[in-house]
DNA sequence: AATCCAACTTTGATGATTCAAAGTCTCGGC
DNA sequence: GCCGAGACTTTGAATCATCAAAGTTGGATT
Protein backbone atom coordinates (compact mmCIF):
# COMPACT_ATOMS: atom_id res chain seq x y z
CA UNK A 1 0.00 0.00 0.00
CA UNK A 2 0.96 3.45 -0.98
CA UNK A 3 2.12 5.79 2.48
CA UNK A 4 0.17 8.77 3.09
CA UNK A 5 3.26 10.49 1.89
CA UNK A 6 3.04 9.34 -1.30
CA UNK A 7 -0.51 9.70 -1.65
CA UNK A 8 0.02 13.44 -1.06
CA UNK A 9 3.17 13.91 -3.48
CA UNK A 10 0.93 11.87 -6.10
CA UNK A 11 -2.41 13.84 -5.47
CA UNK A 12 -0.44 17.19 -5.31
CA UNK A 13 1.09 16.15 -8.75
CA UNK A 14 -2.05 15.94 -10.33
CA UNK A 15 -3.46 18.76 -9.29
CA UNK A 16 -0.45 21.15 -9.83
CA UNK A 17 -0.26 19.53 -13.44
CA UNK A 18 -4.34 20.48 -13.65
CA UNK A 19 -3.74 24.39 -12.65
CA UNK A 20 -1.02 25.12 -15.41
CA UNK A 21 -1.69 23.53 -18.64
CA UNK A 22 0.98 25.42 -20.09
CA UNK A 23 3.61 22.98 -19.52
CA UNK A 24 3.06 19.19 -20.87
CA UNK A 25 1.50 18.46 -18.03
CA UNK A 26 5.45 18.48 -15.92
CA UNK A 27 5.58 19.67 -12.76
CA UNK A 28 8.71 21.46 -11.76
CA UNK A 29 10.65 20.11 -8.63
CA UNK A 30 9.50 23.77 -7.06
CA UNK A 31 6.31 24.07 -7.47
CA UNK A 32 5.52 20.23 -6.07
CA UNK A 33 7.94 21.29 -3.02
CA UNK A 34 5.55 24.26 -2.35
CA UNK A 35 2.72 22.29 -2.89
CA UNK A 36 3.70 19.33 -0.62
CA UNK A 37 5.57 21.75 1.75
CA UNK A 38 9.31 20.27 1.92
CA UNK A 39 12.05 21.50 0.78
CA UNK A 40 13.51 20.90 -2.87
CA UNK A 41 15.99 18.76 -1.78
CA UNK A 42 13.17 16.03 -0.10
CA UNK A 43 11.35 16.49 -3.53
CA UNK A 44 14.21 15.08 -5.55
CA UNK A 45 14.38 12.50 -2.96
CA UNK A 46 11.42 11.67 -2.94
CA UNK A 47 10.75 11.49 -6.79
CA UNK A 48 13.28 8.59 -7.04
CA UNK A 49 11.38 6.92 -4.89
CA UNK A 50 8.24 7.45 -6.63
CA UNK A 51 9.96 6.76 -9.69
CA UNK A 52 10.73 3.47 -8.31
CA UNK A 53 7.43 2.50 -7.46
CA UNK A 54 6.29 3.33 -10.83
CA UNK A 55 4.38 6.12 -10.16
CA UNK A 56 5.87 8.95 -11.91
CA UNK A 57 8.66 9.83 -14.67
CA UNK A 58 10.98 12.48 -14.20
CA UNK A 59 13.55 14.39 -16.06
CA UNK A 60 16.15 15.84 -13.92
CA UNK A 61 16.09 19.29 -13.63
CA UNK A 62 13.10 19.59 -15.79
CA UNK A 63 10.04 17.78 -13.68
CA UNK A 64 7.77 14.96 -13.08
CA UNK A 65 4.86 13.83 -14.89
CA UNK A 66 2.29 11.08 -13.64
CA UNK A 67 2.61 7.76 -15.29
CA UNK A 68 -0.94 5.46 -15.78
CA UNK A 69 -0.65 4.48 -12.21
CA UNK A 70 0.02 7.57 -10.45
CA UNK A 71 -2.74 9.09 -12.15
CA UNK A 72 -4.82 6.19 -11.37
CA UNK A 73 -3.90 6.97 -7.68
CA UNK A 74 -3.86 10.10 -7.92
CA UNK A 75 -7.09 10.21 -8.70
CA UNK A 76 -8.23 7.71 -5.86
CA UNK A 77 -7.05 9.97 -3.33
CA UNK A 78 -9.09 12.59 -4.63
CA UNK A 79 -12.52 10.57 -4.73
CA UNK A 80 -11.85 9.99 -1.24
CA UNK A 81 -11.13 13.48 -0.40
CA UNK A 82 -14.46 15.07 -2.45
CA UNK A 83 -16.18 12.58 -0.82
CA UNK A 84 -15.34 12.96 2.10
CA UNK A 85 -16.03 16.46 2.27
CA UNK A 86 -19.52 16.34 0.82
CA UNK A 87 -20.07 13.56 3.72
CA UNK A 88 -18.97 15.52 6.40
CA UNK A 89 -21.23 19.08 5.09
CA UNK A 90 -24.43 16.68 4.25
CA UNK A 91 -24.48 14.24 6.57
CA UNK A 92 -22.13 15.89 9.52
CA UNK A 93 -23.34 19.18 9.33
CA UNK A 94 -19.49 20.69 8.68
CA UNK A 95 -19.21 24.01 7.16
CA UNK A 96 -17.83 24.11 3.21
CA UNK A 97 -15.22 26.31 4.73
CA UNK A 98 -14.02 23.64 7.51
CA UNK A 99 -13.99 20.64 5.52
CA UNK A 100 -10.91 20.55 3.56
CA UNK A 101 -8.54 20.79 6.37
CA UNK A 102 -10.65 17.53 7.89
CA UNK A 103 -10.62 15.63 4.70
CA UNK A 104 -6.80 16.35 4.10
CA UNK A 105 -6.48 13.81 6.78
CA UNK A 106 -9.67 11.32 6.27
CA UNK A 107 -8.83 10.94 2.79
CA UNK A 108 -5.99 8.45 3.78
CA UNK A 109 -7.96 6.59 6.41
CA UNK A 110 -11.03 5.54 4.21
CA UNK A 111 -11.28 2.10 2.90
CA UNK A 112 -12.56 1.97 -0.60
CA UNK A 113 -15.72 -0.02 1.08
CA UNK A 114 -16.34 2.54 3.40
CA UNK A 115 -15.29 4.80 0.30
CA UNK A 116 -18.14 3.06 -1.71
CA UNK A 117 -20.72 3.34 1.18
CA UNK A 118 -20.50 7.11 1.46
CA UNK A 119 -20.97 7.24 -2.21
CA UNK A 120 -23.78 5.13 -2.65
CA UNK A 121 -25.48 6.91 0.58
CA UNK A 122 -24.81 10.40 -1.19
CA UNK A 123 -26.37 8.82 -4.01
CA UNK A 124 -23.30 9.17 -6.28
CA UNK A 125 -22.33 12.68 -6.29
CA UNK A 126 -20.42 14.15 -9.00
CA UNK A 127 -18.94 17.41 -7.13
CA UNK A 128 -18.27 18.14 -3.82
CA UNK A 129 -19.12 20.97 -1.71
CA UNK A 130 -16.34 23.46 -3.64
CA UNK A 131 -18.08 22.56 -7.16
CA UNK A 132 -14.81 20.40 -7.71
CA UNK A 133 -15.87 17.06 -9.85
CA UNK A 134 -15.74 13.92 -7.75
CA UNK A 135 -13.67 11.09 -9.94
CA UNK A 136 -16.03 8.13 -10.84
CA UNK A 137 -14.58 4.49 -8.56
CA UNK A 138 -13.23 3.67 -12.21
CA UNK A 139 -11.16 6.81 -12.30
CA UNK A 140 -12.98 8.99 -14.93
CA UNK A 141 -13.36 12.82 -13.69
CA UNK A 142 -15.46 15.09 -15.61
CA UNK A 143 -12.75 17.33 -17.16
CA UNK A 144 -14.95 20.46 -18.31
CA UNK A 145 -12.69 23.69 -18.80
CA UNK A 146 -15.24 26.75 -16.71
CA UNK A 147 -15.26 30.31 -17.55
CA UNK A 148 -13.91 32.15 -13.96
CA UNK A 149 -15.97 35.45 -13.16
CA UNK A 150 -12.65 37.55 -14.34
CA UNK A 151 -13.44 36.26 -18.31
CA UNK A 152 -16.65 34.97 -18.40
CA UNK A 153 -19.67 37.53 -20.83
CA UNK A 154 -20.88 40.58 -19.24
CA UNK A 155 -24.85 40.64 -18.75
CA UNK A 156 -25.71 36.97 -18.92
CA UNK A 157 -27.04 35.11 -16.64
CA UNK A 158 -24.83 32.33 -15.05
CA UNK A 159 -24.33 29.66 -11.73
CA UNK A 160 -21.65 29.29 -9.70
CA UNK A 161 -19.85 26.15 -10.41
CA UNK A 162 -16.71 26.01 -8.58
CA UNK A 163 -15.05 27.90 -6.50
CA UNK A 164 -11.10 26.80 -6.64
CA UNK A 165 -8.93 27.96 -3.39
CA UNK A 166 -9.63 26.73 -0.34
CA UNK A 167 -9.09 28.55 2.39
CA UNK A 168 -11.47 28.70 4.76
CA UNK A 169 -11.35 32.95 4.94
CA UNK A 170 -11.80 32.82 1.55
CA UNK A 171 -14.86 30.48 1.35
CA UNK A 172 -16.40 32.22 4.13
CA UNK A 173 -16.46 35.44 2.51
CA UNK A 174 -17.81 33.45 -0.89
CA UNK A 175 -20.45 32.12 1.43
CA UNK A 176 -21.41 35.81 2.99
CA UNK A 177 -21.22 37.18 -0.68
CA UNK A 178 -23.86 34.43 -1.86
CA UNK A 179 -21.39 33.34 -4.40
CA UNK A 180 -21.50 29.73 -3.56
CA UNK A 181 -21.74 26.92 -5.95
CA UNK A 182 -25.20 26.62 -7.62
CA UNK A 183 -25.75 30.08 -6.98
CA UNK A 184 -26.96 32.49 -9.83
CA UNK A 185 -25.65 35.03 -10.91
CA UNK A 186 -24.24 37.80 -13.36
CA UNK A 187 -21.52 39.76 -14.12
CA UNK A 188 -23.10 43.43 -14.51
CA UNK A 189 -19.32 44.78 -15.25
CA UNK A 190 -15.78 44.43 -15.34
CA UNK A 191 -12.95 47.36 -15.15
CA UNK A 192 -9.66 46.06 -16.71
CA UNK A 193 -7.52 48.95 -15.05
CA UNK A 194 -9.06 48.61 -11.71
CA UNK A 195 -8.34 45.11 -11.76
CA UNK A 196 -12.08 44.71 -10.76
CA UNK A 197 -15.43 43.07 -11.51
CA UNK A 198 -19.00 43.75 -10.46
CA UNK A 199 -21.05 40.99 -10.04
CA UNK A 200 -24.71 40.44 -8.94
CA UNK A 201 -25.56 37.34 -7.16
CA UNK A 202 -29.18 36.64 -8.01
CA UNK A 203 -31.28 38.38 -5.45
CA UNK A 204 -28.84 39.71 -3.63
CA UNK A 205 -26.30 43.23 -3.34
CA UNK A 206 -23.61 43.52 -5.98
CA UNK A 207 -19.83 42.49 -5.13
CA UNK A 208 -16.51 43.87 -6.13
CA UNK A 209 -13.78 41.44 -6.84
CA UNK A 210 -10.33 42.03 -7.41
CA UNK A 211 -9.19 40.12 -10.61
CA UNK A 212 -7.44 37.29 -8.15
CA UNK A 213 -10.43 36.70 -6.56
CA UNK A 214 -12.62 36.66 -9.97
CA UNK A 215 -10.53 34.06 -11.18
CA UNK A 216 -11.52 31.55 -8.58
CA UNK A 217 -14.92 31.72 -8.89
CA UNK A 218 -15.83 29.37 -11.87
CA UNK A 219 -19.28 29.63 -13.65
CA UNK A 220 -21.28 27.94 -16.28
CA UNK A 221 -24.26 28.63 -18.08
CA UNK B 1 -0.07 15.74 18.78
CA UNK B 2 0.35 12.29 19.46
CA UNK B 3 1.52 9.96 16.84
CA UNK B 4 -0.33 7.34 15.79
CA UNK B 5 2.12 4.78 17.06
CA UNK B 6 1.87 6.63 20.82
CA UNK B 7 -1.86 6.40 19.98
CA UNK B 8 -2.25 3.01 19.82
CA UNK B 9 0.36 2.21 22.15
CA UNK B 10 -1.55 3.92 25.20
CA UNK B 11 -4.45 2.67 24.02
CA UNK B 12 -3.15 -0.79 24.13
CA UNK B 13 -1.69 -0.29 27.73
CA UNK B 14 -5.09 0.47 28.76
CA UNK B 15 -6.93 -2.01 26.98
CA UNK B 16 -4.90 -4.82 28.95
CA UNK B 17 -4.83 -3.18 31.24
CA UNK B 18 -8.59 -3.62 32.06
CA UNK B 19 -8.42 -7.05 30.93
CA UNK B 20 -6.44 -8.31 33.49
CA UNK B 21 -7.56 -6.93 36.50
CA UNK B 22 -4.78 -8.96 38.92
CA UNK B 23 -1.91 -6.73 38.70
CA UNK B 24 -2.33 -3.38 39.70
CA UNK B 25 -3.03 -1.97 36.18
CA UNK B 26 0.38 -2.82 35.39
CA UNK B 27 0.59 -4.06 32.01
CA UNK B 28 3.71 -6.41 31.23
CA UNK B 29 6.26 -5.08 28.10
CA UNK B 30 5.41 -9.14 26.84
CA UNK B 31 1.93 -8.09 26.59
CA UNK B 32 1.65 -5.29 25.59
CA UNK B 33 4.54 -6.40 22.43
CA UNK B 34 1.66 -8.80 21.62
CA UNK B 35 -1.20 -6.63 21.51
CA UNK B 36 0.79 -3.47 19.66
CA UNK B 37 2.02 -6.21 17.25
CA UNK B 38 5.60 -5.90 17.58
CA UNK B 39 9.27 -7.62 19.27
CA UNK B 40 9.26 -7.20 22.69
CA UNK B 41 12.43 -4.79 22.35
CA UNK B 42 10.52 -2.39 20.36
CA UNK B 43 8.43 -1.80 22.75
CA UNK B 44 11.30 -1.40 25.55
CA UNK B 45 12.33 1.50 23.58
CA UNK B 46 9.05 3.27 23.35
CA UNK B 47 8.04 2.95 26.23
CA UNK B 48 11.16 5.03 27.07
CA UNK B 49 9.78 7.40 24.47
CA UNK B 50 5.89 7.39 26.20
CA UNK B 51 8.10 7.97 29.31
CA UNK B 52 9.62 11.04 28.54
CA UNK B 53 6.24 12.40 27.33
CA UNK B 54 4.67 11.89 30.78
CA UNK B 55 2.37 8.77 29.50
CA UNK B 56 3.37 6.26 30.98
CA UNK B 57 5.14 5.03 34.41
CA UNK B 58 7.38 2.19 33.87
CA UNK B 59 9.34 -0.10 36.40
CA UNK B 60 12.51 -1.89 34.26
CA UNK B 61 11.30 -5.70 34.74
CA UNK B 62 7.64 -4.91 35.99
CA UNK B 63 5.29 -3.33 33.49
CA UNK B 64 4.06 0.17 32.40
CA UNK B 65 0.72 2.11 33.57
CA UNK B 66 -0.77 5.22 32.34
CA UNK B 67 -0.48 8.07 34.07
CA UNK B 68 -3.28 10.49 34.45
CA UNK B 69 -2.39 12.08 30.60
CA UNK B 70 -1.39 8.86 29.41
CA UNK B 71 -5.71 7.63 30.46
CA UNK B 72 -7.08 10.68 28.77
CA UNK B 73 -5.25 9.83 25.71
CA UNK B 74 -5.95 6.34 25.62
CA UNK B 75 -9.88 7.76 26.47
CA UNK B 76 -9.64 9.94 24.14
CA UNK B 77 -8.58 7.39 20.79
CA UNK B 78 -11.18 4.91 22.91
CA UNK B 79 -13.97 7.47 22.12
CA UNK B 80 -12.96 7.85 18.68
CA UNK B 81 -12.78 4.40 17.69
CA UNK B 82 -16.10 3.30 19.36
CA UNK B 83 -18.15 6.55 17.69
CA UNK B 84 -16.71 5.88 14.66
CA UNK B 85 -17.75 2.29 14.52
CA UNK B 86 -21.51 3.18 15.28
CA UNK B 87 -21.43 5.93 12.86
CA UNK B 88 -19.87 3.05 10.41
CA UNK B 89 -23.06 0.70 10.98
CA UNK B 90 -26.05 3.15 12.05
CA UNK B 91 -25.17 5.80 8.96
CA UNK B 92 -22.83 3.69 6.42
CA UNK B 93 -24.63 0.24 6.89
CA UNK B 94 -21.58 -1.41 7.38
CA UNK B 95 -21.93 -5.24 9.32
CA UNK B 96 -20.47 -5.13 13.09
CA UNK B 97 -18.75 -7.40 12.61
CA UNK B 98 -16.10 -5.20 9.62
CA UNK B 99 -16.14 -1.98 11.78
CA UNK B 100 -13.17 -2.72 13.70
CA UNK B 101 -10.68 -2.90 11.07
CA UNK B 102 -12.03 0.10 9.86
CA UNK B 103 -12.54 2.36 13.23
CA UNK B 104 -8.65 0.98 13.97
CA UNK B 105 -7.59 3.01 11.12
CA UNK B 106 -9.69 6.08 11.46
CA UNK B 107 -9.46 6.67 15.28
CA UNK B 108 -6.01 8.20 14.59
CA UNK B 109 -8.10 10.44 11.73
CA UNK B 110 -11.08 12.24 13.14
CA UNK B 111 -10.42 15.49 14.45
CA UNK B 112 -12.22 17.07 18.18
CA UNK B 113 -14.41 19.02 15.58
CA UNK B 114 -15.89 15.77 13.51
CA UNK B 115 -15.75 13.70 16.66
CA UNK B 116 -18.75 16.07 18.76
CA UNK B 117 -20.34 16.40 15.41
CA UNK B 118 -20.88 12.18 14.68
CA UNK B 119 -21.64 12.29 18.73
CA UNK B 120 -24.77 14.66 18.03
CA UNK B 121 -25.74 12.87 15.18
CA UNK B 122 -25.70 9.77 16.96
CA UNK B 123 -27.13 11.00 19.95
CA UNK B 124 -24.27 11.00 22.08
CA UNK B 125 -24.71 7.18 22.76
CA UNK B 126 -23.43 5.55 25.19
CA UNK B 127 -22.15 2.12 23.74
CA UNK B 128 -20.78 1.28 20.43
CA UNK B 129 -22.57 -2.01 18.42
CA UNK B 130 -20.58 -4.64 20.31
CA UNK B 131 -21.59 -3.16 23.58
CA UNK B 132 -17.97 -1.64 24.33
CA UNK B 133 -18.37 1.92 26.53
CA UNK B 134 -17.79 5.04 24.76
CA UNK B 135 -15.58 7.16 27.00
CA UNK B 136 -17.80 10.65 27.47
CA UNK B 137 -15.93 13.64 26.13
CA UNK B 138 -14.45 14.32 29.25
CA UNK B 139 -12.71 10.95 29.59
CA UNK B 140 -15.68 9.24 31.64
CA UNK B 141 -16.19 5.14 31.16
CA UNK B 142 -18.59 3.31 32.10
CA UNK B 143 -16.94 0.59 34.40
CA UNK B 144 -19.46 -1.28 34.95
CA UNK B 145 -18.05 -5.17 35.75
CA UNK B 146 -20.62 -7.67 33.84
CA UNK B 147 -20.72 -11.70 34.28
CA UNK B 148 -20.30 -13.28 31.13
CA UNK B 149 -22.54 -16.29 30.23
CA UNK B 150 -19.53 -18.56 31.58
CA UNK B 151 -21.12 -17.47 34.85
CA UNK B 152 -24.31 -15.82 35.04
CA UNK B 153 -27.29 -17.40 36.83
CA UNK B 154 -28.81 -20.27 35.06
CA UNK B 155 -32.72 -19.95 34.06
CA UNK B 156 -33.04 -16.96 34.79
CA UNK B 157 -33.78 -14.12 31.66
CA UNK B 158 -30.87 -12.01 30.87
CA UNK B 159 -29.83 -9.67 28.07
CA UNK B 160 -26.86 -9.30 25.95
CA UNK B 161 -24.72 -6.43 26.68
CA UNK B 162 -21.39 -6.86 25.42
CA UNK B 163 -19.57 -9.03 23.13
CA UNK B 164 -15.39 -8.67 23.69
CA UNK B 165 -13.85 -10.03 20.80
CA UNK B 166 -13.37 -8.23 17.34
CA UNK B 167 -12.68 -11.20 15.49
CA UNK B 168 -15.05 -10.76 12.41
CA UNK B 169 -15.80 -14.53 12.18
CA UNK B 170 -16.50 -15.13 15.51
CA UNK B 171 -19.26 -11.50 15.64
CA UNK B 172 -20.76 -13.05 12.46
CA UNK B 173 -21.09 -16.51 14.46
CA UNK B 174 -22.78 -14.71 17.16
CA UNK B 175 -25.45 -13.02 14.78
CA UNK B 176 -26.13 -16.54 13.74
CA UNK B 177 -27.30 -17.26 16.93
CA UNK B 178 -28.84 -14.28 17.67
CA UNK B 179 -26.78 -13.45 20.62
CA UNK B 180 -25.72 -9.83 19.07
CA UNK B 181 -26.24 -7.14 22.15
CA UNK B 182 -29.56 -5.91 23.31
CA UNK B 183 -30.59 -9.74 22.37
CA UNK B 184 -32.36 -11.52 25.74
CA UNK B 185 -31.34 -14.40 26.60
CA UNK B 186 -31.38 -17.28 28.98
CA UNK B 187 -28.26 -19.71 30.05
CA UNK B 188 -30.39 -22.77 30.58
CA UNK B 189 -27.37 -25.18 31.93
CA UNK B 190 -23.94 -25.65 32.50
CA UNK B 191 -21.10 -28.45 32.16
CA UNK B 192 -18.53 -27.46 33.63
CA UNK B 193 -16.70 -30.86 32.93
CA UNK B 194 -17.64 -30.69 29.06
CA UNK B 195 -16.57 -27.05 29.35
CA UNK B 196 -20.06 -26.11 27.93
CA UNK B 197 -22.60 -23.50 28.41
CA UNK B 198 -26.27 -24.32 26.99
CA UNK B 199 -28.07 -20.61 25.78
CA UNK B 200 -31.26 -20.09 24.63
CA UNK B 201 -31.76 -16.72 22.88
CA UNK B 202 -35.29 -15.63 23.01
CA UNK B 203 -37.55 -17.02 20.59
CA UNK B 204 -34.10 -18.95 18.74
CA UNK B 205 -32.84 -22.42 18.39
CA UNK B 206 -30.92 -22.82 21.46
CA UNK B 207 -26.87 -23.12 21.23
CA UNK B 208 -23.93 -24.68 23.33
CA UNK B 209 -21.19 -22.94 23.38
CA UNK B 210 -17.59 -23.70 24.81
CA UNK B 211 -15.92 -21.96 27.77
CA UNK B 212 -13.88 -19.60 25.92
CA UNK B 213 -16.65 -18.57 23.61
CA UNK B 214 -19.10 -17.85 26.79
CA UNK B 215 -16.75 -15.94 28.32
CA UNK B 216 -16.56 -13.16 25.20
CA UNK B 217 -20.71 -12.64 25.74
CA UNK B 218 -21.21 -10.47 28.66
CA UNK B 219 -24.87 -10.06 30.20
CA UNK B 220 -26.64 -8.00 32.13
CA UNK B 221 -30.09 -8.08 34.12
C1' DA C 1 31.90 34.27 -24.96
C1' DA C 2 32.01 35.16 -19.73
C1' DT C 3 29.17 35.31 -16.05
C1' DC C 4 25.39 35.02 -12.97
C1' DC C 5 21.23 33.39 -10.85
C1' DA C 6 17.61 30.67 -9.77
C1' DA C 7 16.39 26.18 -9.68
C1' DC C 8 17.81 21.94 -8.85
C1' DT C 9 20.63 17.93 -6.86
C1' DT C 10 23.77 16.03 -3.56
C1' DT C 11 25.53 15.10 0.83
C1' DG C 12 25.43 14.30 5.57
C1' DA C 13 22.62 14.10 9.41
C1' DT C 14 18.43 13.55 12.29
C1' DG C 15 14.18 11.49 14.45
C1' DA C 16 10.77 7.94 14.70
C1' DT C 17 9.94 3.25 14.55
C1' DT C 18 11.13 -1.13 13.74
C1' DC C 19 13.73 -5.92 13.85
C1' DA C 20 17.19 -9.62 14.92
C1' DA C 21 20.13 -11.30 17.88
C1' DA C 22 22.89 -11.18 21.84
C1' DG C 23 23.09 -10.13 26.72
C1' DT C 24 21.01 -9.91 31.51
C1' DC C 25 18.03 -10.46 35.27
C1' DT C 26 14.77 -12.85 38.45
C1' DC C 27 12.09 -16.30 40.27
C1' DG C 28 10.97 -21.01 41.19
C1' DG C 29 12.83 -25.55 41.87
C1' DC C 30 16.23 -28.34 43.70
C1' DG D 1 22.56 -21.25 48.00
C1' DC D 2 22.83 -22.64 42.86
C1' DC D 3 20.77 -23.03 38.27
C1' DG D 4 17.90 -22.74 34.44
C1' DA D 5 14.09 -20.78 31.78
C1' DG D 6 11.57 -17.30 30.39
C1' DA D 7 10.94 -12.50 30.26
C1' DC D 8 13.08 -8.52 29.55
C1' DT D 9 16.74 -5.14 27.87
C1' DT D 10 20.48 -3.82 25.01
C1' DT D 11 22.88 -3.31 20.83
C1' DG D 12 23.44 -2.62 16.10
C1' DA D 13 21.29 -1.90 11.99
C1' DA D 14 17.56 -0.82 8.69
C1' DT D 15 13.71 2.07 6.68
C1' DC D 16 11.19 6.28 5.77
C1' DA D 17 10.84 10.98 5.46
C1' DT D 18 12.80 14.98 6.43
C1' DC D 19 16.16 19.26 6.72
C1' DA D 20 20.31 22.30 6.19
C1' DA D 21 23.79 23.49 3.61
C1' DA D 22 26.96 22.88 -0.03
C1' DG D 23 27.59 21.79 -4.88
C1' DT D 24 25.76 21.82 -9.95
C1' DT D 25 23.65 23.26 -14.04
C1' DG D 26 21.59 25.59 -17.85
C1' DG D 27 19.79 29.30 -19.75
C1' DA D 28 19.38 34.43 -19.63
C1' DT D 29 22.15 38.77 -19.44
C1' DT D 30 25.44 41.34 -20.65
Amino acid sequence: MPSITVENYVKQIYLAGQQQQPTGGQVSMGRLAAAVGVVPGTVTTMVKALVADGLVDYEPRGGVTLTRDGERLALHVLRRHRLVELLLVRVLGLDWSEVHAEAEVLEHAVSDKVLERIDALLGSPTVDPHGDPIPSAKGKVDGTRRHSLAECTVGRPLRVARVTDQDPAFLQFIDRCGLVPGAAVTVEGRDASADAVLVRPDGRRAVTLGGAAAEKVLVEG
